[in-house]
DNA sequence: GATGAATGAGCATTCATTCAT
DNA sequence: CATGAATGAATGCTCATTCAT
C-alpha cells in the first residue's frame, strides 16, 4: 500500500507543521503576550509562511485556545495522575501527600513558568471565554482539594466543622501566589521548598482535629 | 483680580476634563480591557472629542498610569489607613483587626468590582510596566502582612519559628483567591463574611502559640 | 455666530471630500473596473489618505453605491426631464419628440460614456444588488417607454394591436446597442445621427397605422 | 502495441480532466462571478486537486478563454447552421426564418441562461481582452443580419434606401433586451413567444416595401 | 483649550501559484 | 500525471496620532 503509506507520511507533516505552530504560538504568546503578537510572529517563530499559518488555524484566536488546551492539560494532570485522595488515612500520609503535590505544581510552574505565566497573566485579557476558560481549571482544582478536605474529615483527621468551600478557595489562593512568585525568579529552588512546607503547615493546621500529632 | 479668578476657573476646568477622562479610561478599560479599548471608546465615554484626549495625555499608556495609581491607592489606603498594628496586644485583637481589615478589603474590590478586576486580569499583559506596578502592590501588601505577623511574634501570641516570608505570600494568595471570586460575583456579601472567617482562621490557626485561647 | 459658521465650513469641507471620492471612484472604477480598483486607488486619485476614504465609505461596495446613483439618476433625469408625453398629439409631433430624446441620450452616453460604460459593463459582475440595479433602471426606462406607446395608441396614430410591453423591450435593446457603441467610439457624432434615425424609424414603422403620413 | 493503446486512454483521461475542469469553471464562473470564484473553487468543483488545474491552463484567465470559446461558439452556430440567407425568395419565408432563428438563439440563451448571463454580464468585467471578444462576437452577429437585409434588398422585398448597418446594429439590441429578460426569467417560455413576435414584426415593417403583403 | 477630520503605518487575511511527494 | 500543503505578495481595514480651524 504505497499509497496509504504516503498519506500516513503527509498526515505526519502536517501534524508537525501544526504542532509546530502551536509551540511557537506558546512561545511568543508568553514572550510578547497575546495581543501585542502578530500572526506573521507565530509564523516566524515556526518558520513557515504567514499563510501557512491560516492553513491550520482561521485566526489568532484559535491557536489560543490550542496552546492553553495543552498547558491546561498538563497543569490539570499533576492533580490527577496517581492522587485519588482515597488512599489516604492518616494526617503524616495527608502531609506527604499535600508536600508531593505542592512539589509537582511548583516543579510544572518552574517548568513552563512562561506559558503558566502567560495562563495566568495574560488569559483574562484576551476576552471574556478566556477568563472563562481559566475559571474553568480554577474550578477543577477547587473541586479537587475540596475532595481531600472532605476525606479527611471523613477519615476523622480533620475537625468536622472546617468550611470545605472556603478553605478550597484559600488553598488555591496559596498557590497562585506561589505562582506568582515562582513565575519571577523560577530558579529559586530553595522558595519553592520553604513556601511548600509553609502552605503544608497552613492546611494541616487549619484543619487538623489535633495538628501535634503528626508534626 | 479677574484675571487671576478667571485662571483659576479655567484650571478648575482642565482638572475637571482630565479626570471625566481618567474615570472614562477606567471604565472603558474595566469593561473591554486595555488592548482593545480604542482612544476614541475613552474619549467618546468622557464626552470630548479625541483631540481633547492628547492635550490631557501624550499616548494611550500614559492615562493607563493614572488609571491604576487611583486604583492602587484606593486599594493601598485599606491597609494603611488608621491600622498600624503596634496597637495589637492580644490574640483577640489580632482576630479583630484581620477580619475587620478582610471585610475592607473585600469590600472595596466588591465595589470597584471593575477597576479591581482590570488591576489583576489586565495589567499584567499591558506590558512589562504594568506586570511590574502589579509586582510594587503585591510587595507592598507582602510587607505590611509580614510587619503584622513581626509583631505578633514579638507580643508573644504567635509561635517564633513561623516564616514570615512565606506566610505574607500566603496570605496574599488567600486575598487573591478572594478578589477572584469576589470579582466574578460581587453582589454575594454571604461569600465575603464566611470566606472572611476561614481565611483569619487559617492564618490564626498557622501562627497563634496557642489556638484555642480566642476561639 | 461664529461658531456656527465654522461649523458650516467645516461640514462643506467634510462634503467637498466625500464629493471627490465619489467622483475619483467613477473614474478609477470606470478606468480599471470595480474589482481590480483598490481601495488605495481611490484615494490616491481623490488626493487624500486611504484612512480618509474609510471615514467616509465603510468599504468599496458602499461607494460604488454612490457612484452608481449619481449616474442613473442623470441617465434618468433624460427621460424625466420636460419630457411628458402627453404632450404629443400626432405622429409628426411624436417623431420629433423621440428624435430628441433619443439625440439626449446619446449625447448623454457620449458625454459619460466611461460612467455609462461601467453601468452597463461592469455593475452586473458586481454582485447581485449590482445586477439588480441594472435591472431597476431598466424597468424606468421600460415603464416611461411603454406609457408613450400607450398615449400613442389613445391618440389614435399608434395601431391598437401592438404588443405594448414587448415592445419596449424591444426599444430598450436597441438604445444597449446604441450604447454599446457609442461607447467604443465616442467622438463619432455621424454614427449617433444615423442610428437615432434607424430607431425612430423603427418605432414608428412598427407601431404607426400609418408610418407613410409623415414622412 | 499496448503501449500505444495505453497512450491513447491515457490522453483520453487527460482530455476528460481538462473538459471537467472548463465544465467546472463555467459553472462556478456563472455562479459567483470571475473575480470572485477562485481556482480551489474551480477545482473543487471539477473534483480535482488545485494542482492538476495548473497542469492543464497556466492561470485563472486561461481557463475563461476555453470556457467562453465553447458558449461563443454555440452562440454563433445559431447563426451560421443551415442558416445561409440565400435560400429565402420571399417576405413570407424570411418572416419564417427569422422568427425560427429567433426562436434558436432565444431557447440557446434559456437552456445555457447561466453561461449566456456570465458572457454578458461578466465578460466585460474581466478585462480589456474580455470585453473584446465580447465586441467580436457582436460583429459576427452584425455581419451577419447584415447579410441577410443585403439579400432582402437584393431579392426586392426590401427597401432600399434602409440602413443595413444601423439596422444589424438594432437588431442585435433586440437580441440584447431578450436575452436581458431571459436570463431573468428563464422558464417563462410565453415571453420568449411574443418578443419572438414582436421582434419579427419590428424587423419586416421597418425593412419590407410592403410589409402587409405577408400579413 | 477644544475639536474632529485627516493620516498612514501596521496588521489580519486571502488566494494565485509552486513544488515535493 | 495528480495532489494538496506551503507560500508570500497583495490588499482591505483599523486606529493611534496629528493638526488646521
Amino acid at each position: 500500500m504505497p499509497r496509504e503509506r504516503s498519506t500516513a507520511r503527509a498526515q505526519e507533516r502536517v501534524a508537525a507543521t501544526r504542532d509546530g505552530l502551536v509551540q511557537a504560538a506558546a512561545t511568543v504568546f508568553a514572550e510578547r503576550g497575546y495581543h501585542p503578537t502578530r500572526v506573521s510572529d507565530i509564523a516566524e517563530q515556526a518558520g513557515v509562511g504567514q499563510g501557512t499559518f491560516y492553513r491550520h488555524f482561521s485566526d489568532k484566536r484559535q491557536i489560543l485556545d490550542a496552546v492553553v488546551a495543552g498547558t491546561a492539560e498538563r497543569l490539570q494532570s499533576v492533580f490527577t495522575d496517581e492522587n485519588a485522595p482515597e488512599q489516604i488515612d492518616s494526617l503524616a500520609e495527608y502531609r506527604e501527600r499535600a508536600s508531593d503535590m505542592a512539589t509537582r505544581v511548583f516543579e510544572l510552574i518552574a517548568a513552563e513558568h512562561r506559558e503558566m505565566g502567560f495562563l495566568l497573566g495574560q488569559l483574562p485579557s484576551v476576552d471574556d471565554d478566556g477568563a472563562a476558560t481559566l475559571d474553568f481549571v480554577h474550578g477543577i482544582a477547587a473541586a479537587m482539594i475540596a475532595e481531600y478536605y472532605r476525606i479527611g474529615i471523613e477519615r476523622g483527621f480533620f475537625r468536622a466543622d472546617l468550611d470545605i468551600d472556603a478553605a478550597s478557595i484559600a488553598v488555591i489562593g496559596m498557590g497562585l501566589s506561589a505562582a506568582w512568585k515562582i513565575l519571577r525568579n523560577p530558579a529559586d529552588t530553595g522558595f519553592r521548598a520553604q513556601y511548600r512546607e509553609t502552605v503544608v503547615e497552613f492546611i494541616v493546621r487549619y484543619a487538623a482535629v489535633d495538628p501535634t500529632i503528626a508534626n
